[in-house]
DNA sequence: CAGTATCCCAGGAGATACTG
DNA sequence: CAGTATCTCCTGGGATACTG
């Protein structure tokens, strides 16, 4: 696996092109959530801990351009917006999943606590 | 899953303390090379692109302290040191071998060759 | 050969304020 | 409600030099 270009940044191998479209503090948390209903941008934002206006925005909105999530405006009043998960955001929830269980794994193997 | 205190740092998720373990530029290209075979310092430091001794040292050292590999000295003419995966570091390939498959696909989803 | 020690910088993320 | 704009800070990692 040589180095390759996208997005104009270099890449040395697979993880680090996964990891740039899904890693980061809150594009996994937000896939999360969004795994199996729609969320609102407010109850991202009040459900994720200490997330920021700016972080959440700005994840919200790498992760619309990048097709893993989709969005939809309510014309009501006030206006509502959803977010809803995509195939493409499906296909990481599963390796999500795999990092998670990996996770509690290895939280369990280092003897810590966990409720 | 509330938030928890492990060396010295607060977590959100199990995610987040995987990839504080594994994370990072670094770990996962050692741990995937390791896989099969001992790996000697200066091999590691040839196969991966760009890496700096420091990087390097830094990487072998916290993976040892955490238990994913194992060092062995040979006291030959010059001195031989050889790095091994642990059982808890195989534990960490299968989920490596996941993320990479993983990024194999979203390149391909993303149209970016690889050879 | 197999590392360690210093110095330095970029970019991810926090804090705060503001808006249609 | 659903965001954007600034400013600042911190730490992962780069560059360079040195050693048993």
């Amino acid at each position: 696996m040589p180095d390759f270009f996208a997005d104009k940044h270099l890449f040395h191998n697979p993880v680090e092109f996964a990891l740039s479209k899904i890693g980061g503090s809150y594009k996994m948390p937000i896939l999360w959530r969004l795994k199996d209903k729609a969320w609102r941008y407010s109850a991202l934002a009040s459900s994720i801990p200490h997330i920021s206006d700016r972080m959440l925005s700005k994840s919200l909105k790498e992760l619309l351009n990048d097709g893993f999530i989709s969005k939809e405006i309510f014309p009501e009043v006030p206006p509502r917006t959803e977010y809803n998960i995509t195939e493409r955001g499906k296909k990481a929830v599963i390796i999500i999943t795999a990092l998670r269980n990996y996770g509690l794994d290895l939280m369990k193997d280092f003897g810590i606590a966990q409720e």
